[in-house]
DNA sequence: TTCACGATTGCATTCGAATGCAGACAAGCA
DNA sequence: TGCTTGTCTGCATTCGAATGCAATCGTGAA
């Protein structure tokens, strides 16, 4: 079915029948009823791919995600989808596997002239770099460029970290753990150097071991630095959800009590983590709104390419959970 | 960049540069590697979009999610997206709010001229036939068409529950409950139907309560079974592994023991079911194979359009866990 | 009645790549 | 040398919709 049919059917020129389908476009009533009347009939609608090719505008946004299993990024992918869909656009999904992806990735995003990218992954700055020089709109989800300014969308790693610290030392606590994520993850950075710089502040150093911020990091985390310690550790700040839902795991199989003899504190909010079993004590992003903020931004920047960039910081929720000794009231 | 910029570069006419893009076209060596030098510098890349218009090939597929925050389809998604990928297609996300969103995703579906659509979420008969009169390949998840027949990829909910009711019974418990999934979910029908019918062979009615797929359900779901039973309950079987993880919360908050008071049993085989504080008895969806067959099903389908559908049946794998009382060693 | 003006309408072109067709050219063979 | 085969090439057209431009129509004003 093609404009081409509708128009022959309805007696009019292919013209009238694109017309039609732009709002605005000039079309007398009665004639725009019958075109429609066919269209309907024939199940026509206006075929993107040739609508792209004229317009150079595909409607396609092209979302990067690199580690899609890891819990928190479905909710942020299912809402993102969302809202691109109430603006009229589509997701193209690209699932990295690795960071080496990326560059097969955006050969392949060029070749669908995508209005634009929002990005949930490393990017190097020679990548951020070619999307720039291509004139596509970008917004980094939960980083920031390290090269030229991007407009970025994060959860404020530095607040929360420090209101959680704040909470365990006033609670108590002097010996602290701390399990990060991968090195080079942005958001692990962030959130271990924000927890061990307000740690410095209470002049208090913590001891620091690697993950990668699954379930089975925590585990080994806490194994580690229970080791580092000689036990002797009040708290452990996870930069992750999952992996302080590892750790509570790991202590309470060494009989440990969480949080009698330990506290653990998380990052994320994920749905897990309000369990039951662990009600882990920690920062919920807010998706809904940081989402929105990011499918916001490359909507104005696909109007206007020339918008300077722009970095959104929300404010993480505090969940107090009970992973944690903390005190009461103290909000 | 276009091909005619690279052409008028390279001194050649534009569909020699069209040629050099396509496998197995007829282009003299020296010419070939001129061309490609030449578009190698320009960073040209043969546009999609204007391929799709000519050549009837998007290269794109549709991927209709249901509900993607289900802990389940994350780590499907991401595997279908990675052999999509590797098959040189890419994935159009449509993740699902509500039923009723199907209508409107089909007409985008539609729009973007895809190759063929791979459904997870419900689809009813006449959009089934609506995707078939358009000649659009199908290939349904986890579930099967009620109308005309359908390619499609299941994992075998009958020979799970079977092996779990039968390890169950064995085991020596009696009295059964079972939290469902909701209504018009076709695993939660299967999985539900499935144990119920074994249950009969073996002279056994279960109770039977509705759930929602998500941890609160199962949480829910024990509440009401207990309620039912007058506390009367041996083991509880859980449409999906959230619901038993819920559940076993439950039963834990009332003081019971799991498996030792009440044996919990789910379906799926997702992370979380693994962790310490759960080790959910479950059958584990063959995820890995399970996308392969579906992007083959598929594939296959895009290149040859009659052949016949298919229906792909895996078997889950049994992972004992530890929320069941179940005889050890008779695997 | 005549003219101007605005609302409609269709024509023709454009977007970028793929491909059938025919011409150009070279090598192979008798 | 003459002719047959192939191998390369470029030309021109095609895909389906959007849009600048000019033509057409109707209407009200002068």
């Amino acid at each position: 079915m093609t404009s081409y049919d509708v128009a022959r059917l309805a007696g009019v020129s292919q013209s009238a029948v694109s017309r039609c389908f732009k709002p605005g476009a000039s079309v007398a009533p009665a004639k725009r009823d019958r075109i429609m009347a066919v269209a309907r009939e024939l199940g026509y609608a206006p075929n993107a791919i040739a609508q792209s090719l004229i317009t150079k505008r595909s409607g396609l946004v092209a979302v990067l995600i690199s580690n899609l299993t890891n819990l928190y990024y479905p909710e942020v992918l299912a809402e993102m989808s969302r809202r691109l869909d109430a603006r009229g656009m589509r997701v193209l999904l690209f699932a990295l596997q690795a960071e080496s992806d990326v560059d097969a990735m955006l050969a392949e995003v060029w070749r669908y002239r995508v209005d634009g990218i929002i990005a949930a992954a490393r990017l190097l700055p020679a990548q951020v770099a070619a999307i720039a020089e291509r004139g596509l709109p970008l917004v980094l989800y939960n980083r920031i460029s390290e090269g030229d300014p991007v407009p970025s969308v994060c959860c404020d790693s530095v607040a929360g970290e420090t209101l959680l610290i704040d909470r365990l030392v006033a609670a108590g606590h002097r010996r602290f753990g701390i399990v990060a994520g991968p090195a080079d993850s942005y958001v692990s950075n962030e959130r271990v150097g924000a927890a061990s710089a307000r740690l410095a502040r209470h002049g208090l150093e913590p001891l620091v071991v690697p993950g990668q911020f699954d379930h089975d990091s925590g585990r080994a985390g806490l194994e580690q630095l229970l080791a580092l310690s000689n036990g002797a550790l009040d708290a452990l700040v996870a930069a992750n959800d999952l992996m302080a839902i590892g750790a509570i795991e790991a202590a309470r199989a060494r009989g440990l009590d969480v949080p009698g003899d330990l506290s653990v504190v998380g990052f994320d909010g994920v749905g897990p983590a309000g369990w039951d079993s662990f009600r882990v004590t920690t920062i919920r992003q807010p998706v809904q709104r940081m989402t929105e903020a990011a499918v916001a931004l490359l909507a104005e920047r696909i109007e206007d390419p020339d918008l300077p960039p722009e970095r959104r910081l929300f404010a993480g929720e505090f969940l107090p959970g009970n992973s944690a000794r903390i005190e009461a009231g103290t909000l």
